[in-house]
RNA sequence: CGCGGAGUAGAGCAGUGGUAGCUCAUCAGGCUCAUAACCUGAAAGUCGGAGUGUUCAAAUCCUCCCUCCGCAA
Protein backbone atom coordinates (compact mmCIF):
# COMPACT_ATOMS: atom_id res chain seq x y z
CA UNK A 1 0.00 0.00 0.00
CA UNK A 2 1.64 3.33 -1.25
CA UNK A 3 0.47 6.33 -3.14
CA UNK A 4 3.73 8.82 -4.23
CA UNK A 5 6.86 8.08 -6.27
CA UNK A 6 8.81 7.24 -3.54
CA UNK A 7 6.70 4.11 -3.00
CA UNK A 8 6.68 3.45 -6.42
CA UNK A 9 9.77 2.78 -6.60
CA UNK A 10 9.68 0.87 -3.96
CA UNK A 11 7.08 -1.41 -5.60
CA UNK A 12 8.79 -2.00 -8.89
CA UNK A 13 11.46 -2.75 -6.71
CA UNK A 14 10.33 -5.56 -4.78
CA UNK A 15 8.45 -6.67 -7.87
CA UNK A 16 11.54 -7.13 -9.60
CA UNK A 17 13.09 -8.96 -6.73
CA UNK A 18 10.97 -11.68 -6.87
CA UNK A 19 8.72 -10.46 -3.90
CA UNK A 20 5.14 -12.02 -4.78
CA UNK A 21 2.68 -8.78 -4.68
CA UNK A 22 -0.80 -10.07 -4.72
CA UNK A 23 -2.66 -6.47 -4.55
CA UNK A 24 -1.60 -3.10 -4.84
CA UNK A 25 -3.69 -0.30 -2.70
CA UNK A 26 -3.04 3.24 -3.37
CA UNK A 27 -5.56 6.27 -3.22
CA UNK A 28 -7.98 6.67 -5.98
CA UNK A 29 -7.61 8.79 -9.20
CA UNK A 30 -7.31 12.74 -8.44
CA UNK A 31 -8.23 15.76 -10.74
CA UNK A 32 -4.76 17.38 -10.60
CA UNK A 33 -3.65 21.06 -11.81
CA UNK A 34 -5.43 23.90 -13.37
CA UNK A 35 -6.95 21.86 -16.07
CA UNK A 36 -8.15 19.01 -13.57
CA UNK A 37 -6.67 16.31 -15.57
CA UNK A 38 -7.47 12.89 -14.07
CA UNK A 39 -4.35 11.64 -12.78
CA UNK A 40 -3.62 8.15 -11.38
CA UNK A 41 -0.76 7.88 -8.48
CA UNK A 42 2.33 6.53 -9.41
CA UNK A 43 1.87 3.44 -7.35
CA UNK A 44 -0.94 2.54 -9.73
CA UNK A 45 1.30 3.08 -12.71
CA UNK A 46 3.47 0.83 -12.00
CA UNK A 47 0.74 -1.89 -10.97
CA UNK A 48 -0.45 -2.02 -14.24
CA UNK A 49 2.37 -2.21 -15.60
CA UNK A 50 2.85 -5.10 -13.98
CA UNK A 51 -0.39 -6.36 -14.08
CA UNK A 52 -1.28 -6.18 -10.34
CA UNK A 53 -4.94 -6.02 -9.03
CA UNK A 54 -5.13 -2.46 -7.75
CA UNK A 55 -7.74 -1.35 -5.02
CA UNK A 56 -8.10 2.55 -4.70
CA UNK A 57 -10.78 2.68 -1.48
CA UNK A 58 -11.83 6.02 -0.95
CA UNK A 59 -12.10 5.23 2.52
CA UNK A 60 -9.95 2.44 3.89
CA UNK A 61 -11.08 2.87 7.25
CA UNK A 62 -14.79 1.76 5.80
CA UNK A 63 -14.06 -0.37 2.93
CA UNK A 64 -11.69 -3.31 3.36
CA UNK A 65 -13.70 -6.21 3.18
CA UNK A 66 -11.73 -6.63 -0.30
CA UNK A 67 -9.02 -7.57 1.71
CA UNK A 68 -9.95 -10.65 3.53
CA UNK A 69 -10.66 -12.40 0.19
CA UNK A 70 -7.49 -11.66 -1.27
CA UNK A 71 -5.69 -12.70 2.28
CA UNK A 72 -2.17 -11.74 1.89
CA UNK A 73 0.49 -13.39 4.31
CA UNK A 74 1.78 -9.44 4.83
CA UNK A 75 0.97 -5.87 4.10
CA UNK A 76 3.49 -3.37 3.58
CA UNK A 77 2.95 0.43 3.61
CA UNK A 78 4.98 2.86 2.67
CA UNK A 79 3.35 6.81 2.22
CA UNK A 80 -0.27 5.57 1.37
CA UNK A 81 -1.79 8.43 2.61
CA UNK A 82 -4.68 7.25 5.13
CA UNK A 83 -4.60 5.65 8.41
CA UNK A 84 -5.28 1.90 8.39
CA UNK A 85 -7.94 0.48 10.53
CA UNK A 86 -7.41 -2.18 12.98
CA UNK A 87 -9.77 -4.57 10.59
CA UNK A 88 -7.12 -4.47 7.96
CA UNK A 89 -4.14 -4.85 10.57
CA UNK A 90 -5.95 -8.00 11.56
CA UNK A 91 -6.10 -9.83 7.91
CA UNK A 92 -2.46 -10.79 6.97
CA UNK A 93 -1.22 -13.50 9.42
CA UNK A 94 1.97 -11.90 9.06
CA UNK A 95 0.69 -8.72 10.30
CA UNK A 96 1.40 -5.40 8.91
CA UNK A 97 3.95 -3.34 8.76
CA UNK A 98 4.65 0.07 7.77
CA UNK A 99 8.12 1.89 6.15
CA UNK A 100 7.80 5.13 8.09
CA UNK A 101 10.39 8.22 6.56
CA UNK A 102 12.61 9.03 9.50
CA UNK A 103 14.54 7.29 12.41
CA UNK A 104 11.45 6.64 14.93
CA UNK A 105 10.29 7.79 17.34
CA UNK A 106 11.36 10.81 15.94
CA UNK A 107 9.13 12.66 14.01
CA UNK A 108 5.53 10.42 13.99
CA UNK A 109 3.02 11.13 11.85
CA UNK A 110 2.11 12.90 8.12
CA UNK A 111 5.58 14.61 7.17
CA UNK A 112 8.83 12.69 8.66
CA UNK A 113 10.60 13.68 5.62
CA UNK A 114 10.49 17.50 5.52
CA UNK A 115 10.52 17.89 9.58
CA UNK A 116 13.87 16.58 9.76
CA UNK A 117 14.42 19.47 7.35
CA UNK A 118 12.23 21.89 9.23
CA UNK A 119 14.48 21.08 12.07
CA UNK A 120 18.33 21.03 10.63
CA UNK A 121 19.02 17.74 11.13
CA UNK A 122 21.86 15.96 9.73
CA UNK A 123 20.50 12.28 9.83
CA UNK A 124 17.37 10.96 9.20
CA UNK A 125 16.55 7.55 7.65
CA UNK A 126 13.76 5.15 7.49
CA UNK A 127 12.22 2.85 9.71
CA UNK A 128 10.56 -0.75 9.57
CA UNK A 129 8.01 -0.87 12.10
CA UNK A 130 5.30 -2.92 13.29
CA UNK A 131 1.77 -1.23 12.45
CA UNK A 132 -0.50 -0.62 15.03
CA UNK A 133 -3.52 1.16 16.21
CA UNK A 134 -1.77 3.78 16.99
CA UNK A 135 -0.02 6.21 14.58
CA UNK A 136 3.33 5.18 14.01
CA UNK A 137 3.61 3.72 17.60
CA UNK A 138 4.46 0.28 16.68
CA UNK A 139 7.75 -1.78 17.19
CA UNK A 140 10.67 -0.78 15.15
CA UNK A 141 12.33 -4.06 13.48
CA UNK A 142 14.81 -2.51 11.00
CA UNK A 143 16.63 1.25 10.49
CA UNK A 144 18.17 2.53 8.05
CA UNK A 145 20.38 5.98 8.27
CA UNK A 146 20.36 8.93 5.65
CA UNK A 147 22.78 11.57 5.92
CA UNK A 148 21.24 15.18 5.11
CA UNK A 149 23.70 16.92 3.03
CA UNK A 150 24.10 20.93 2.73
CA UNK A 151 22.30 20.67 -0.26
CA UNK A 152 19.42 18.38 0.15
CA UNK A 153 16.02 19.77 -0.11
CA UNK A 154 12.51 17.91 0.12
CA UNK A 155 12.87 16.59 -3.29
CA UNK A 156 16.06 15.07 -3.35
CA UNK A 157 15.86 13.63 0.43
CA UNK A 158 12.82 12.13 -0.84
CA UNK A 159 14.28 10.31 -3.11
CA UNK A 160 17.00 9.36 -0.81
CA UNK A 161 14.76 7.98 2.12
CA UNK A 162 12.50 6.12 -0.96
CA UNK A 163 15.72 4.51 -1.68
CA UNK A 164 16.51 3.59 1.37
CA UNK A 165 13.25 2.40 2.19
CA UNK A 166 13.42 -0.21 -0.52
CA UNK A 167 16.76 -1.25 0.07
CA UNK A 168 15.48 -1.59 3.55
CA UNK A 169 12.47 -3.71 2.55
CA UNK A 170 14.66 -5.75 0.49
CA UNK A 171 16.82 -6.80 3.47
CA UNK A 172 14.78 -6.63 6.18
CA UNK A 173 11.70 -8.65 4.87
CA UNK A 174 12.90 -12.00 3.94
CA UNK A 175 14.66 -12.12 7.78
CA UNK A 176 10.97 -10.83 9.13
CA UNK A 177 9.18 -13.46 7.50
CA UNK A 178 11.80 -15.96 9.12
CA UNK A 179 11.00 -14.86 12.36
CA UNK A 180 14.57 -13.87 12.83
CA UNK A 181 13.95 -10.17 13.87
CA UNK A 182 13.28 -8.63 17.11
CA UNK A 183 10.93 -5.87 17.69
CA UNK A 184 11.82 -3.12 19.29
CA UNK A 185 9.75 -0.59 21.02
CA UNK A 186 9.90 3.11 21.06
CA UNK A 187 10.97 4.50 23.23
CA UNK A 188 8.66 6.59 24.28
CA UNK A 189 10.35 9.67 26.00
CA UNK A 190 11.84 10.79 22.67
CA UNK A 191 8.66 10.77 20.62
CA UNK A 192 7.50 14.15 18.52
CA UNK A 193 5.34 14.30 16.01
CA UNK A 194 4.71 15.96 12.86
CA UNK A 195 1.33 16.99 11.09
CA UNK A 196 0.13 17.53 7.85
CA UNK A 197 1.80 20.77 6.80
CA UNK A 198 -0.85 23.03 5.83
CA UNK A 199 -0.65 26.53 3.67
CA UNK A 200 -0.06 28.81 6.88
CA UNK A 201 2.64 26.57 7.75
CA UNK A 202 4.68 27.28 4.15
CA UNK A 203 4.28 30.84 4.86
CA UNK A 204 8.22 32.61 6.13
CA UNK A 205 8.31 34.59 9.22
CA UNK A 206 10.82 37.22 8.76
CA UNK A 207 11.31 37.34 12.56
CA UNK A 208 12.62 33.83 12.82
CA UNK A 209 15.69 32.66 13.08
CA UNK A 210 18.15 32.35 9.37
CA UNK A 211 18.87 28.95 10.51
CA UNK A 212 14.68 28.23 10.83
CA UNK A 213 14.19 30.17 7.90
CA UNK A 214 16.68 27.70 5.68
CA UNK A 215 15.08 25.26 7.65
CA UNK A 216 11.89 25.71 5.93
CA UNK A 217 12.62 26.86 2.42
CA UNK A 218 14.63 23.54 2.45
CA UNK A 219 11.72 21.54 3.49
CA UNK A 220 9.44 22.64 1.34
CA UNK A 221 11.23 22.95 -1.67
CA UNK A 222 11.04 22.14 -4.72
CA UNK A 223 7.34 21.33 -3.82
CA UNK A 224 5.17 23.53 -2.56
CA UNK A 225 7.49 25.84 -1.73
CA UNK A 226 7.87 27.99 1.23
CA UNK A 227 6.30 31.73 0.22
CA UNK A 228 6.27 35.22 1.70
CA UNK A 229 5.21 38.55 0.33
CA UNK A 230 6.82 41.73 -1.22
CA UNK A 231 4.48 44.51 -1.30
CA UNK A 232 1.14 42.26 -2.69
CA UNK A 233 3.03 39.80 -4.69
CA UNK A 234 3.36 35.97 -3.29
CA UNK A 235 7.11 34.88 -4.06
CA UNK A 236 8.13 31.75 -3.46
CA UNK A 237 11.83 31.03 -2.01
CA UNK A 238 13.31 28.16 -4.07
CA UNK A 239 16.67 28.10 -2.64
CA UNK A 240 18.24 29.68 -0.28
CA UNK A 241 21.42 29.95 2.03
CA UNK A 242 21.35 31.79 5.49
CA UNK A 243 24.48 33.89 7.25
CA UNK A 244 24.98 34.37 10.55
CA UNK A 245 26.24 37.83 11.89
CA UNK A 246 24.33 41.20 12.74
CA UNK A 247 23.06 43.01 10.43
CA UNK A 248 21.23 46.52 10.85
CA UNK A 249 18.08 47.30 9.56
CA UNK A 250 14.43 45.61 10.36
CA UNK A 251 13.57 41.81 9.80
CA UNK A 252 12.36 41.13 6.09
CA UNK A 253 14.22 44.23 4.96
CA UNK A 254 16.37 43.40 1.91
CA UNK A 255 19.73 44.91 2.58
CA UNK A 256 21.91 43.52 -0.34
CA UNK A 257 20.81 43.45 -3.65
CA UNK A 258 23.96 42.87 -6.39
CA UNK A 259 24.92 40.29 -8.56
CA UNK A 260 26.93 39.07 -4.93
CA UNK A 261 23.44 38.20 -3.64
CA UNK A 262 20.52 38.89 -2.69
CA UNK A 263 20.18 39.15 1.48
CA UNK A 264 17.00 39.56 3.85
CA UNK A 265 17.66 40.53 7.28
CA UNK A 266 15.95 38.10 9.58
CA UNK A 267 16.13 37.13 13.28
CA UNK A 268 19.69 36.39 14.08
CA UNK A 269 21.07 36.35 10.85
CA UNK A 270 19.98 36.90 7.28
CA UNK A 271 18.86 34.58 4.82
CA UNK A 272 20.85 34.61 0.84
CA UNK A 273 17.90 34.12 -1.68
CA UNK A 274 19.39 31.81 -4.74
CA UNK A 275 16.22 30.77 -6.11
CA UNK A 276 12.79 32.13 -5.93
CA UNK A 277 9.32 32.93 -7.89
CA UNK A 278 7.26 35.36 -7.93
CA UNK A 279 3.67 34.54 -8.81
CA UNK A 280 2.38 34.46 -12.16
CA UNK A 281 6.28 33.91 -13.25
CA UNK A 282 8.52 31.47 -13.64
CA UNK A 283 11.10 30.08 -11.16
CA UNK A 284 14.77 32.22 -11.86
CA UNK A 285 17.86 32.79 -9.84
CA UNK A 286 18.50 35.94 -7.68
CA UNK A 287 20.56 37.56 -10.59
CA UNK A 288 17.44 37.71 -12.84
CA UNK A 289 14.82 38.80 -10.25
CA UNK A 290 17.53 41.54 -9.58
CA UNK A 291 17.51 42.80 -13.12
CA UNK A 292 13.94 42.61 -13.80
CA UNK A 293 13.33 44.38 -10.59
CA UNK A 294 15.17 47.17 -9.69
CA UNK A 295 15.45 49.31 -6.68
CA UNK A 296 15.17 46.79 -3.99
CA UNK A 297 17.36 47.24 -1.43
CA UNK A 298 15.74 48.53 1.50
CA UNK A 299 12.55 47.43 0.32
CA UNK A 300 10.65 44.73 2.84
CA UNK A 301 9.76 41.01 2.71
CA UNK A 302 6.59 40.28 5.54
C1' C B 1 -16.62 26.17 -18.65
C1' G B 2 -13.46 26.96 -10.75
C1' C B 3 -10.56 32.30 -9.79
C1' G B 4 -6.36 35.16 -11.42
C1' G B 5 -1.43 36.69 -13.59
C1' A B 6 1.94 36.41 -17.82
C1' G B 7 4.09 35.59 -22.98
C1' U B 8 8.70 42.08 -26.00
C1' A B 9 16.85 40.75 -27.89
C1' G B 10 20.38 34.76 -24.63
C1' A B 11 17.98 35.92 -19.29
C1' G B 12 14.84 39.16 -16.25
C1' C B 13 11.66 43.34 -17.06
C1' A B 14 9.63 48.52 -18.91
C1' G B 15 6.73 50.25 -22.67
C1' U B 16 -1.45 50.53 -23.13
C1' G B 17 -2.11 53.93 -30.63
C1' G B 18 2.65 57.28 -33.59
C1' U B 19 9.51 54.97 -36.50
C1' A B 20 11.16 49.25 -29.87
C1' G B 21 13.83 50.61 -24.35
C1' C B 22 16.30 49.25 -19.32
C1' U B 23 19.37 45.81 -16.26
C1' C B 24 22.32 41.51 -16.74
C1' A B 25 24.79 38.20 -20.04
C1' U B 26 27.64 38.05 -24.99
C1' C B 27 31.45 40.15 -28.46
C1' A B 28 35.31 44.00 -29.56
C1' G B 29 38.50 47.76 -27.75
C1' G B 30 40.51 50.51 -23.48
C1' C B 31 42.23 51.15 -18.31
C1' U B 32 44.97 48.08 -14.77
C1' C B 33 50.35 44.22 -11.96
C1' A B 34 45.58 42.01 -12.43
C1' U B 35 40.24 41.15 -12.34
C1' A B 36 34.19 38.36 -12.02
C1' A B 37 35.87 45.56 -11.12
C1' C B 38 35.77 50.12 -14.14
C1' C B 39 35.36 53.01 -19.13
C1' U B 40 33.98 53.00 -24.51
C1' G B 41 31.61 50.70 -28.45
C1' A B 42 29.01 46.58 -31.05
C1' A B 43 25.89 42.59 -32.12
C1' A B 44 21.25 40.65 -31.00
C1' G B 45 13.64 41.39 -31.21
C1' U B 46 9.07 39.41 -37.89
C1' C B 47 6.95 42.44 -29.62
C1' G B 48 3.64 33.76 -28.38
C1' G B 49 0.63 32.35 -33.12
C1' A B 50 -3.44 33.47 -36.64
C1' G B 51 -6.89 37.28 -38.58
C1' U B 52 -8.68 38.47 -45.96
C1' G B 53 -10.65 42.60 -37.48
C1' U B 54 -10.59 48.31 -36.06
C1' U B 55 -7.33 52.48 -37.52
C1' C B 56 -3.89 57.22 -41.52
C1' A B 57 -0.98 54.36 -37.88
C1' A B 58 -1.14 48.34 -33.48
C1' A B 59 3.67 45.55 -28.97
C1' U B 60 -0.38 48.67 -27.55
C1' C B 61 -7.62 48.03 -29.29
C1' C B 62 -10.92 43.53 -31.08
C1' U B 63 -11.70 37.98 -32.16
C1' C B 64 -9.85 32.92 -32.03
C1' C B 65 -5.81 29.58 -30.73
C1' C B 66 -1.13 27.92 -28.14
C1' U B 67 2.17 27.97 -23.92
C1' C B 68 3.81 29.18 -18.87
C1' C B 69 2.69 30.46 -13.79
C1' G B 70 -0.06 31.77 -8.75
C1' C B 71 -4.63 30.24 -5.98
C1' A B 72 -8.26 26.57 -5.35
C1' A B 73 -8.91 21.25 -5.66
Amino acid sequence: MGTPTISANCLRGLIEHGFNIVAVITQADKKVGRKEIITKSPVKLVAEEYNIPVYTPIKIRLDYEFLKEINPDLILTFAYGQIVPQGVLDIPRLGCLNLHGSLLPKYRGASPIQAALFNNEEVTGVTLMEMIKQMDAGRMYAKKEVRIEKDDNATSLFNKIGDAGLELALEALPKYVDGLLEGVPQDESLVSFCGIIKPEDEKIDVNCSAKTIYGLIRGLSDNPGAYLYLDEAKIKIYKADYVSGEYSGENGEIIQADKNGLLMKCHDGAIKILELQKEGKKRMDYRSFINGNQNLLHRYFK
